[in-house]
DNA sequence: CCCTCTGTTGGATT
DNA sequence: CAATCCAACAGAGG
């Protein structure tokens, strides 16, 4: 589930309670949940192993590049990722969360655990000093703290492609999920499918402002400690995202809804304007 | 109760 | 390169 802010918010909440506290036992629930390499496939598992030589080493602060997290303790970094249902929740007690995959036990006798219903997360370790590189590995700028103005944003997107499509690959810009792709397009008054390489100087000013706002919006509004999501019953905070059909919040158009690389898309017809369809050769329009 | 559809990620496959 | 498939499961709706 989680975009760029749910994982921010929870590497504040990893540094907050664990930052200089010693890893006292580990508790593997399941073993698929520890992979030698990033997978989103549970069956790349067998890496739990790797987990004890962390045992007895202090957690240092976490980091976040993308949707991605690194979480330095003793000689080991964890590589996290959170894939759409993981979640790390504190328990005092013995109380084992619902969907618990792994127990980090502290020594103030917290459990830090990482929850997944759905499996597309994992933990990878690796080698303390590499973690960085790691974690880093394939990834292009963070989209909150590269801080892109346009001409920087437009040099990182020179393809034909539509927008929507290569702001989701993190390659290009790290930290952009579906939900937050359709808002920055929406803001910037950019529709989903315009290609990159029609978008003008004004266009990428507008996309990159957007981002850091729509990204920064969204880590303000995500409480300190409890993380919700749009299936748990919260009010959709979003301007288009999931709102389909109903009107734009800023003209009263009702809001479009295609499928884009496998991704609901939603936009607005009136705010954010289709691309002119251009032929292959440039050639009068007679 | 059962079935179908959808999904905030991303790697593998075609 | 790009579109599609898929991992495993919850929740909503018919």
């Amino acid at each position: 589930m989680p975009e760029l802010p749910e994982v921010e918010a929870h590497r504040r909440l990893l540094d907050r309670y664990a930052t200089g506290r010693r890893l006292v036992d580990v508790v593997v629930v399941d073993p698929g949940a520890v992979r030698p390499r990033r997978s989103t496939r549970p069956s790349a598992g067998g890496a739990a192993a790797a987990l004890r030589p962390a045992i007895g080493g202090v957690f240092g602060p976490p980091l976040r590049i993308g949707k991605r997290l690194g979480w330095p303790v003793g000689e080991v970094g964890l590589e996290v990722h959170l894939g759409m249902t993981g979640h790390w929740v504190r328990r005092s007690g013995d109380e084992v969360p619902r969907f618990a995959r792994l127990g980090l036990r502290l020594d103030d006798g917290a459990t830090l655990w990482f929850t997944d219903a759905r499996r597309f997360g994992c933990v990878v370790p690796h080698p303390r000093d590499g973690l960085r590189d790691a974690v880093q590995a394939g990834l292009g700028p963070d989209a909150l703290d590269a801080a892109l103005d346009g001409p920087a944003l437009a040099a990182r997107f020179r393809t034909p492609r539509p927008i929507k499509v290569a702001l989701l690959d993190q390659a290009r810009l790290a930290g952009l999920g579906n939900i937050h792709a359709v808002e920055a397009l929406f803001l910037a008054g950019l529709h989903p499918d315009t290609p990159c390489d029609s978008i003008d100087a004004e266009g990428w000013s507008r996309l990159a402002a957007a981002i850091p706002r729509q990204l920064r919006d969204g880590l303000a509004d995500l409480g300190d400690d409890e993380i919700r999501y749009l299936s748990e019953g919260a009010e959709n905070p979003f301007r288009v995202y999931g709102r389909a059909g109903l009107p734009c919040p800023v003209c009263g158009t009702p809001v479009a809804r295609a499928v884009r690389a496998g991704r609901t898309t939603t936009w607005c017809p009136r705010c954010q304007p289709a691309p002119r369809v251009r032929r292959g050769a440039r050639r009068r329009s007679g």
